[in-house]
DNA sequence: CATGAAATATAGCCCTT
DNA sequence: AAGGGCTATATTTCATG
């Protein structure tokens, strides 16, 4: 992982779609060589995968918040990771230091979704206690892409 | 934006890279039709870009943190906004409901990078107070790709 | 929106440094 | 080992119905 490879990496952040020969030009490379550079980036998990950056407003999800939670003492904390996991909402979720346990960012429709989500959330007793912190608006954002979905 | 629309964004989400009579084929539609649909999202702007989800850590970025901000009464936020938007290490910074004011995600190469971070928005009189918050390990977390650098 | 042809881009190969 | 140039192949793109 040298300069080279971390700057085909920011290229490919802005526009993934770029033509290697373009790419190439860019950092002093032939087509090939950089192809073979991706390659290995992608073998060796530097790029996890090549992906999209969507609007989360024009998939129906223009409502963004955090929820710090602090774990049930008798919570199952294996449930609870796997629902954070798996659920189609939370887009991250990070063991963190500090007065709370997790904290898990959640991309929904509505307010009521997101009632609904805190709901069943509570439901499973996973939740000694929680605190939602709604964001009004955004200076920056990363990327978004929806998680896959069950069949 | 329909249910097709909201495949396509999810199959190249998992994918961006896979070929447009692959993408059709699993939607129902010819690659034509494909690329026709995924031309006009990106034109309204549901597709911002393509991209790669880069591993922070081989980056040198092992360190996330989240960094709660109380304005100070007389900072100047047009100019915390700009350095938010503009700040490499800064992934997202959000306006939030509650007893803060801004929500910013971090991701740095260091527990001293982060301190200097933290003493860089100190030093431009920003602060009325803040709190970090260290994650120590992901249950999930979104795509990631650096930002873009100075010249 | 599908089909099929034309234009491009990619991926592998072989040779050079 | 890594890269450059070439070529076959796969993919995207466009015209037509």
């Amino acid at each position: 992982m040298d300069d080279i490879d971390k700057k085909i990496i920011r290229l490919l952040g802005l526009d993934a779609r770029r033509a290697l020969a373009d790419i190439g030009a860019a950092v002093g490379l032939s087509a090939s060589a950089v192809n073979e550079r991706i390659r290995r980036l992608v073998g060796s998990g530097a790029i996890r995968r090549f992906t999209v950056d969507a609007d989360p407003r024009a998939l129906g999800l223009p409502v963004l918040a955090y929820l710090w939670v602090a774990l049930a003492r008798d919570a199952d904390e294996e449930a609870f990771r796997r629902m954070m996991a798996e659920h189609p909402a939370i887009g991250e979720c990070h063991h963190v230091t500090g007065a709370w346990s997790y904290l898990a960012k959640v991309r929904v429709g509505s307010l009521d979704e997101l009632e609904a989500l805190l709901a069943e959330i509570k439901r499973h007793g996973f939740l000694e206690r929680s605190e939602t912190v709604i964001a009004l608006s955004s200076v920056t954002d990363g990327p978004f892409c929806p998680k896959e979905e069950g069949p």
